[in-house]
This record gives structure tokens, C-alpha cells and sequence, in this order.
DNA sequence: AAGGTGATGGGACTTGGTCTCATCAACCGT
DNA sequence: ACGGTTGATGAGACCAAGTCCCATCACCTT
């Protein structure tokens, strides 16, 4: 395991929000994140492929969550239905801790465009997951990437009043959902 | 004006377009660009923002276009109507040069992650400028996220088969929005 | 006890990107 | 024709991101 204290990759996740807090994302250089979590440049760039990743670690499992989601939706269940339900199912991959550093990760994402930046190849790539996964299902492909692109600005809207409610994540994302719905359904 | 040649921008842009060809994104410098060009990295910087900006120059202006074609559409025009006004004034912005080096320029874009990145980015730019022209227009806010959203939808799929075939752009984009739009409608 | 494995430390190195100052061409008014 | 202004460029120092390679150490297996 670690050669030290275990858990590398949290305490440079925690190490890098107090820092991006305290004096701003440009001013904190890698090397201070590491060794603010005792660790060095070397092992930073093993567990993050940039100084960016560190603030969206771990949305590649959230893209596996959507596709099974996807395919675990019930058989009859039309394209929007099963992109409802994955998105529903990354309420169990939410956790306490995320939505506690959710506005403060959000702060410092909305003004920085390279974070900006690297949300939006995020969102590309969910709306790709949820996409393929619907195609497997038999859905056609243009239908798919409709559904798939509706679903992800629910997703995104879901998640922006989730962050700074109470409110159930499920709650939310359904009724997000069914507002795109009927949006999407009365515009032609 | 310059302080030898003219048109330095365009030199950088094409320089790099070449580079890129012949030894590929990595392995071509900033430097060597400006080299090429015949200037230095100092001017290259003064014209592009960063490395990838020199793929994406002038998508700025892609996006006032959007604005000004969502503004002036017809009064009584339903939203995504806009939209496909918005998206066939581009054909005006549309070069043949960009038609010419479009190829190739998606061929690196695509195998190269930062520059997905960028374009995911530039999209997500579009998607805005339209969404703010339709609430403008007096467009409830949740309807012109979702037009604009299957606008930028539909400009991807159609530039993506412009750049393929000798269609029209305005032929192209309006069926591709018409099929959108019909997709969007047996969703729900 | 000996060897293997995996994560880490450390440091050299390249390059993207910033900054500052000097330089030079074109323009403009006199 | 002359001198000043403007704007773009050249030049080079400088910093930090990101890569690479190798040594090191903890832990685990045998």
C-alpha cells in the first residue's frame, strides 16, 4: 500500500480544495498541494492526470453508473425513461462529503475557464455514455443522442439546485427530468 | 501593420495546420509554429491564447453570428425556428478555406483529448450565445436552454456531414434540424 | 530470511505560457 | 522632410505544468 499514511489520493482531493480556497486556484501550484498532503509533485501527477483532474476525480465511475443505469432500466421503458433512471442511480454515487465541498468545488470550477473547460469534456462524455448505452438497448441513433443530450442538461440543471437545497438528489433529478420533458415536447 | 509580412495570423494558423499534418499535434512546438510562420513565440501568444486556440481561431465571431441570426428572426418564429435561422446565417461565416482545411482539422481534433476538450467548450459557448438570444426573445428560460441545446445538437451533426460531402450548408443544417426536432418530438 | 511488488521520492528535462523591455515600421501632423 | 506616436514584433528571462527515469522503501509472499 501506500509507503505512508494511506489514502493518497483524498488527502491531495482535500489538500487541493482547502488551497484553491484559501488563495485561489492559479496561485497554488501543484508541488504545494502535494506537500500540503505530505506528498511530492511525482505522486500528484500518478493519481491526476492535470492539475485540473483533482477537482473532477472519479466522474469516470459516474459514466459506468449511467451506462448500467441505461441498461438496467426496464425493458419497455422509452429512451427518456431509462436516462431518468440512470440518473436516478447516481444518487447512490453521490456522497455526503460531495455534496458538503459541492458549492465550493462549483465556485472555484465557474471562474476558471480551463475548469470550465474540462467540466464541459465531462458532460460530453456522459451524454456519450448515456448515448451508446441507449443504442444498445435498440434505440435509434438519433433518438438516442436527443434523449442523451436531454439528459444531460437535466443532469446539469438537477445537480445545480441539488448543491445548494436540501432536497432529495432523486426528487430533484425526476423533477428536472420531467420539466426537460415537457420542454423538449412543446417547443415543435 | 505588421512589421514585415501581413496576415501573420493566418500564417500561424496555416504553419500549424501543416506541423500538425506532417509530425502531429505533440511533437510540434509553439515555437516551431511561430518559426515556420516566420515570427516567434511571443507573437504566437499575442494571437492565440494558448496552443489549441490556433484550431479554433475566430469561433468568437461563429458565436455573435448565432446572436444576431437568433435576434433577427422573424417575430412570430418558434424557437428552435430561431435556432435554424441562427444556424443557417452561419453559411455566411462558413469559408471556403475552412471547408478546404476542415478535414483534417477534425482529423487531429479528434485523437487528441485537450482538443476535444476545447471544442466541447466552444460548443458549450454556442449553446449559451443562443440560449441568452431566445430569453431575449422572450423565450421562458427552461424552453431556450433546451432549444438551444438540440441547436448545438443539430450544428454538430450537420457540420460533421458538411465537411464530408459537397452539400449546401443551408440544405445540410435545415434537415438536420427538421430531423432533430422530429426526434425531439416522439420522445415523450 | 529472501525476493517480489507497488507506491513513493527525487530530480532532470521539455514545453506551454507570462511578463517586460527594446525595436522597428507605418502613420500623422507640422 | 522631420520628429513623435502608435502598434505590432523580437528577444529573453522566468515560472509552473507535465514527463521520464531511477532509486528507495514498505508490505507481502514464499
Amino acid at each position: 500500500m501506500g509507503r505512508w499514511e494511506p489514502d493518497a489520493r483524498e488527502r491531495l482531493v482535500r489538500a487541493a480544495l482547502d488551497l484553491f480556497g484559501e488563495q485561489g486556484y492559479d496561485n497554488t501550484a501543484v508541488a504545494q498541494i502535494a506537500e500540503r498532503a505530505g506528498l511530492t509533485k511525482s505522486t500528484f501527477f500518478r493519481h491526476f492526470r492535470d492539475k485540473r483532474e483533482v477537482l473532477f476525480g472519479g466522474q469516470d465511475q459516474l459514466a459506468e453508473v449511467l451506462t448500467t443505469g441505461i441498461a438496467c432500466a426496464p425493458e419497455q421503458a422509452e429512451p427518456l425513461a431509462a436516462v431518468e433512471a440512470a440518473l436516478v442511480a447516481v444518487g447512490t454515487w453521490f456522497t455526503d462529503e460531495h455534496r458538503a465541498h459541492g458549492p465550493q468545488r462549483q465556485a472555484v470550477i465557474e471562474d476558471h475557464l480551463e475548469l470550465r473547460e474540462r467540466s464541459a469534456l465531462k458532460m460530453v462524455g456522459f451524454g456519450v455514455a448515456m448515448k451508446d448505452a441507449l443504442e444498445r438497448r435498440g434505440v435509434a441513433e438519433l433518438a438516442a443522442a436527443v434523449a442523451a443530450e436531454l439528459g444531460v442538461l437535466a443532469f446539469e440543471r438537477a445537480y445545480g439546485t441539488w448543491v445548494t437545497t436540501t432536497g432529495d438528489w432523486s426528487d430533484v433529478v425526476r423533477r428536472s427530468v420531467a420539466e426537460v420533458r415537457t420542454a423538449a415536447a412543446t417547443l415543435g
